[in-house]
RNA sequence: UCCUCCGUAGCUCAAUGGCAGAGCAUUCGGCUGUUAACCGAAGGGUUACUGGUUCGAAUCCAGUCGGGGGAGCCA
C-alpha cells in the first residue's frame, strides 16, 4: 500500500491506495476518480479499454465516499490534482456509500455544523486539522528543548476559583465540583517543584458567548515559571509565537494554499513584538489621531458598499441571459457580496462605539475586543500590552513595586483582528499580600489553603501565562471563526455531534 | 441578559400581497481527458411552528422555537 502523498516517489510503478472516492465524474468510456487517503487527493482514471467488464462496472456505480481499494501505474501529469495520477488497473469495493450530504457544492454553516463528522474529511477542514497538529507539536518541542516538564493539571476542580468567570458544574458524588476554567493555580505548585513546567490541556468556560472567538471547551497551554519575572515572561511568550508561526510557515505551505491564507503577512511576524504599557496604551486610543483613523475606516467601508451594491445591480442585470457556468460563478459572487455587505453593515453600527469606547476610555478600565483590534491596526505582528490597572486584573497577580495600582499582567494581541491569544504575567509572591488579596475578592481562604502554602514553603518570584490554542490555529490559518480549528467544537448551543 | 440579521425541495438560494421556482444532489439517457465537467429528461414542497390582518399570505403583524453576527466576559 502507498500513501498518496509519497505517490511521485512511485512514478511509473505500478501501486495500490486504499481510500475514499472524494468527487466522481464519467464519461463514455472514462471515469475520473478524485481518491482520498488523508494524506492527499489523487485522481485516477479508469478507461474502459483498458479494464476488465467487472472492474468497469464498478467504476460506475461508485458514490462520494465510497471506500476503495485502486491499483494502477503512477503517470506524472500536469492536468492532475497533486501533479501524478493513476491509471487505473484494479479497482475493488471495500464498502459502498449511501448518498453523501456534503456535495461538492456550497453548503451553509448550520448545515456543516450538524455533519461536523464528515465535514471534517473536506479539503479546508483537512487543511486546518494538519496546521493544528503543526503547532501542538511544534508547542511541545518548543518547551522541551527549553527543559520545561509537561504536567498535567486537574480538570476537576473544588473551588469556584477566580470568581468572576462563569464555570461548568458537576456533581462529585454529592458535592459541587467545577469543570477547570484554568490550569494555573496548579502550574505554579508545579514550577515550585521542577522550576519550568507546561500544562497542555482542555479549559471550560459557562460564558453564554456567540462570537467568532469563543468556545465554551477549548485547549489552553500554561508555562509557568520560577524566578521568571514579568520581562522574562514576554520575552517566552514572544519567542514561543514566533517559533510556532515559522514553523507553521515551514511545515504546511500546501494547507495554507488549501485554506487560501496570505503568507506574506506570516512571514513578517518576527520578534520583537511592540510591547506597550497599559497607560501609553490609553493616551493611543484617547488620541485625535485614533478618531481620524476610525472616521477613515468608516469612509472606507462606506464606498467599499456603494461598489458591491452597483456590482450586485449589474450582476442581477446580467444573470438573466447568462450561461450556465457563468450563472454558477455570479451565484458565488453573489453570495460573497451579500456577506460582506452584512459584514460591513455590522462594522457601520460597530465603528461608533468603538469610536466612543476608544475615546471615553479612562485609565482603569480593561480593554474591550474593539480596544485592542485598534492598538494591533498598525503592526504586522502581534502586540504585548502590559502594565494592567490591578483593580481589572485577577487576585494572584504582582503588583508594580513602583506603583501599587499596576498589576505585572501581559496580552498579547495578535494582529488582523484575531484578538487576545495570551494573557499572564508576574505572580504574587508575598504570602502577606496575596492573604490580603483573597479578603479583599471575598474568596473561601479556606479553599487556597494549599495555593497560600506555597508562599509559605520557599516562595520566589515567578511567571506564567496561557496561550489559546484555537485562536492560534484561527490566525494562523485565516480561519473566521475558532469553530473550524478544533475537530468538534463545543459551543453555547451545539453539543453535536 | 441585551442589540441585530435570518429560517422556502436533500443542499445553496430566488419569488416582497396574486399559479412556489432555479442550480446542484438523486434516478435515467447522451457525451473522445474531465478539473465544482457538460447536455437532455424525471422524481422531489405542511414556505420552522402557533395565531392574526386580508377576497387572497412564503411575503404584512404578534408570539414561540432554531440558527448567524455582535456587546458584556474572555484564550
Amino acid at each position: 500500500m502507498v500513501y498518496i502523498n509519497e505517490i511521485s516517489k512511485h512514478a511509473g510503478q505500478q501501486v495500490t491506495l486504499k481510500g475514499w472516492v472524494y468527487n466522481i465524474r464519467t464519461s463514455k468510456k472514462l471515469v475520473f476518480i478524485i481518491a482520498r487517503d488523508g494524506t492527499g487527493l489523487c485522481q485516477s482514471i479508469v478507461s474502459q479499454e483498458d479494464v476488465s467488464e467487472e472492474v468497469w462496472e464498478k467504476a460506475l456505480s461508485l458514490q462520494q465516499e465510497s471506500a476503495i481499494e485502486i491499483t494502477g501505474n503512477v503517470h506524472a501529469d500536469e492536468r492532475s490534482i497533486g501533479g501524478h495520477e493513476l491509471h487505473v488497473t484494479g479497482l475493488s469495493i471495500v464498502s459502498q456509500a449511501e448518498e453523501y450530504p456534503i456535495t461538492p457544492k456550497e453548503h451553509g454553516i448550520e448545515f456543516l455544523m450538524e455533519h461536523r463528522h464528515l465535514w471534517l474529511r473536506s479539503r479546508k477542514q483537512w487543511a486546518a486539522m494538519r496546521v493544528r497538529n503543526t503547532i501542538t507539536y511544534a508547542i511541545h518541542r518548543f518547551f522541551q528543548e527549553r527543559g520545561f516538564i509537561q504536567m498535567d493539571a486537574p480538570i476537576f476542580t473544588g473551588n469556584a476559583a477566580e470568581g468572576t468567570t462563569n464555570l461548568f458544574e458537576t456533581d462529585y458524588f454529592d458535592r459541587k465540583a467545577y469543570l477547570t476554567q484554568s490550569g494555573q493555580l496548579y502550574g505554579e505548585a508545579m514550577a515550585m517543584a521542577h522550576g519550568k513546567i507546561y500544562t497542555f490541556g482542555p479549559t471550560f468556560r459557562a460564558e453564554k458567548s456567540k462570537t467568532r472567538r469563543h468556545l465554551t471547551e477549548f485547549w489552553m497551554i500554561e508555562p509557568e515559571m520560577a524566578y521568571y519575572d514579568l520581562d522574562m515572561n514576554m520575552d517566552l511568550a514572544e519567542q514561543m509565537v514566533e517559533f510556532l508561526v515559522r514553523e507553521v510557515v515551514r511545515i504546511n505551505r500546501e494547507e495554507l494554499e488549501i485554506l487560501e491564507r496570505d503568507v506574506s503577512k506570516l512571514e513578517q511576524v518576527k520578534a520583537p513584538f511592540p510591547r506597550i504599557s497599559y497607560t501609553d496604551a490609553v493616551a493611543r486610543l484617547n488620541a485625535p489621531a485614533m478618531q481620524d483613523r476610525l472616521d477613515g475606516m468608516e469612509k472606507e467601508r462606506k464606498v467599499e458598499a456603494e461598489a458591491l451594491k452597483k456590482e450586485l445591480t449589474s450582476l442581477d442585470a446580467e444573470f438573466g441571459q447568462a450561461k450556465k457556468g457563468r450563472k454558477f460563478q455570479i451565484d458565488r459572487r453573489r453570495g460573497d457580496i451579500n456577506a460582506r455587505l452584512d459584514q460591513i453593515e455590522e462594522d457601520l453600527r460597530n465603528i461608533p462605539v468603538w469610536k466612543k469606547s476608544a475615546m471615553d476610555k479612562k485609565w482603569g478600565e480593561d480593554f474591550g475586543g474593539s480596544d485592542e483590534t485598534l492598538l494591533t491596526m498598525d503592526d504586522p505582528t502581534p502586540v504585548m500590552v502590559y502594565g494592567y490597572p490591578a483593580e481589572v486584573k485577577a487576585f494572584y497577580m504582582k503588583r508594580d513595586p513602583e506603583n501599587e495600582e499596576v498589576a505585572l499582567g501581559v496580552d498579547m494581541i495578535a494582529p488582523e483582528g484575531y484578538g487576545e491569544i495570551i494573557g499572564g504575567g508576574q505572580r504574587e509572591d508575598n504570602l502577606d499580600n496575596l492573604l490580603q488579596r483573597i479578603k479583599e475578592h471575598n474568596l473561601p481562604e479556606e479553599q487556597f489553603r494549599w495555593y497560600l502554602d506555597l508562599r509559605r514553603y520557599g516562595t520566589v518570584p515567578h511567571s506564567g501565562f496561557g496561550l489559546g490554542l484555537e485562536r492560534t490555529v484561527a490566525w494562523l490559518c485565516g480561519l473566521k471563526h475558532v469553530r473550524e480549528t478544533i475537530p468538534f467544537p463545543r459551543m453555547m448551543g451545539r453539543l453535536y455531534p
